[in-house]
DNA sequence: TTGTATGCGTTATCAG
DNA sequence: CTGATAACGCATACAA
């Protein structure tokens, strides 16, 4: 009923030409030392009968399937579309396969991932965490087995686990230095928990721009939310019952920032003059908003270009992946219309 | 020096437990007719030395992979990314795995992908076309071997392959029956070619309304182009340039139409008091551009699930496939400001 | 209820 | 340069 047309394999393609299934992978996967004419004939009729590799009977045999898993948190921003674009490219020049998985921002569902891809023994793994990852225990099956796992912008510190990101701390500074130029004295930063890095660290950056150019910090002027348009809407609300306004917004996020501009100017405010805001990512959307949103651009394109090279690069020619532990980007402070106070920065 | 620690086989828990293999295989798949105790044993000792089942030689074997295969233009719309996350959840409940890949919208790719789906031996393929693809003899493998080929949103008509949509027809009429009772008399159409059932229909919706409402079309009311964001803001330079000015566009996605908007506004114009625009997808910029877009709603998720059900049922239940050919699921008119001329509708 | 034997389609080793 | 053969890890038909 079902595959009733039976596939063919190298045995049947042996047999049509009378040599052995031996010579038929040898020349099928170019090995030096076949008569040329031989394998030409071979190539030809199996193109001709429509050959096509077992890669679970070559895998199985070689314990290796070409195969890299990429777990992310989503997939549908327009930077992890990037990242994955640049993976790709990478992958399929070096004839990698790709198994693609969202944790859809849950450690559960990272860790039910994890199983998948190590059930099909892919050969690496290369992974942006989850929101709510506070450990990587449900990686110990790859690392104690030598399987590489490399990370990249949500990362997680570990000696044996490469990763790549960009100078979070840099942009967070160099965020909130450009609205204190523009004269912001009060500047909200709207963020998430968890134990991601890339939160941590722009965090981290705000708070020693402000404190470099004298201004204090308290408690009161962080909101910390799961960074969802909804969020957005919230933490305008939040911001519009505070006894004195703040002049100035940093949200970790593009997607939250722009909602939040949303509702600031429902409520009445005008942005920039009343209050600045800032993003991060520079997601299409900044373009689009009125007004268009200064932002952090870093490009996933050659993150993951470069996260696939460096797992490639291991595999095929066996690097010690360990001796490049850390791979910064560069990004790079985008000013636009909503964080102009001054016309002049 | 790679995978240093050897993985364990359902042979090394046979030898600890003095039982065979195919008891410990028995046991592992939940097969009736294993003595209770010693199945218990088995699993737990499996779980204890952390075996996990290699993929591949059970695979090999059975001649089934578990796996669907996804083919989609690409990943970073919220539609795909929708979609993307129906199918997943419906897999993961029923245990298959998934191969996801883009053809970044070329047929070539596309291609390529299929070629590595057949060598991973996916079980079945959901796909949506890439933008160019004309023919699909690319998919001939697979039909001929009676795999199943479900197509979803992008699709192509063929006997063998049931296929998932909305009326784009009924959809192009309703967005221009909208417009047309906003007071627009000349309406232009960007869209793309292609054989892409989407456009076409959505097109002949188009042509439809009009000629119902009495309201001639010529070509000069057609603009053709890819749809993607720059050409949104070059159709807005064609339509500036026309002799006399429309009252109203539909563009057959949001992106391309939000463009439009931007560049029509920056040219001075006022939407929708000059021009009315509406799009197609909701995105979730459509509440991010002022004024709001107008434009047609349709569940990815519902279609990722219908689509991923639809296949697993054929595959698990042996249902045929041909009998449902065709699934057409609801979609929705969301009137916004982009297309409110008179106030009511 | 359990064990034995075999084959799935490759690749790798060893001879020739 | 080529062939014979074993092995990868699992699932299953058949036997016990």
């Amino acid at each position: 009923m079902k595959n009733s047309k039976s596939v063919v394999t190298i045995y049947d393609i042996a047999k049509k030409l009378n040599v052995s299934a031996a010579t038929v992978s040898r020349s099928l996967n170019d090995f030096p030392g076949v008569n040329k004419s031989t394998k030409k004939k071979i190539v030809d009729t199996a193109r001709e009968m429509g050959y096509s590799s077992n890669a679970f009977a070559a895998n199985l045999r070689t314990k290796r399937s070409n195969t890299i898993g990429v777990i992310v948190p989503r997939l549908n921003s327009s930077f992890m579309s990037d990242v994955i674009a640049g993976i790709e490219k990478v992958a399929n020049n070096s004839n990698f396969n790709l198994i693609i998985s969202q944790s859809l921002e849950t450690m559960k569902k990272e860790n039910n991932n994890i199983q998948t891809m190590f059930n099909n023994r892919v050969d690496g793994l290369l992974v942006s965490l989850a929101y709510d990852t506070t450990n990587i225990d449900h990686f110990e099956n790859f690392i104690k087995r030598d399987i590489p796992v490399i990370f990249f912008d949500r990362i997680y510190e570990h000696k044996s686990c490469p990763n790549i990101h960009i100078n979070n701390f840099q942009a967070g500074y160099d965020i909130t230095e450009h609205l204190i130029k523009q004269g912001c004295k009060k500047i909200i930063h709207i963020t998430a928990t968890g134990v991601q890095n890339v939160y941590q660290e722009r965090f981290r950056g705000y708070k020693s721009a402000l404190s470099n150019y004298g201004i204090g910090f308290s408690d009161d002027m962080l909101i910390i939310n799961n960074l969802s348009a909804d969020s957005g809407t919230e933490a305008a609300k939040q911001i519009l019952q505070l006894p004195i306004l703040p002049d100035g917004i940093f949200s970790a996020n593009d997607v939250c920032a722009i909602n939040c501009i949303m509702a600031l100017k429902n409520a009445g405010l005008k942005v920039p003059q009343d209050i600045a805001v800032a993003g991060f990512n520079n997601d299409p959307s900044c373009r689009i908003i009125d007004p268009n949103l200064t932002t952090i651009d870093y490009r996933g394109y050659e993150m993951g270009e470069v996260a696939a090279n460096l797992l490639i690069n291991h595999l095929t020619n066996n690097y010690d992946i360990q001796l490049t532990h850390s791979l910064v980007l560069r990004h790079e402070l985008i000013i636009r219309e909503s964080s102009l106070k001054t016309g002049r920065f």
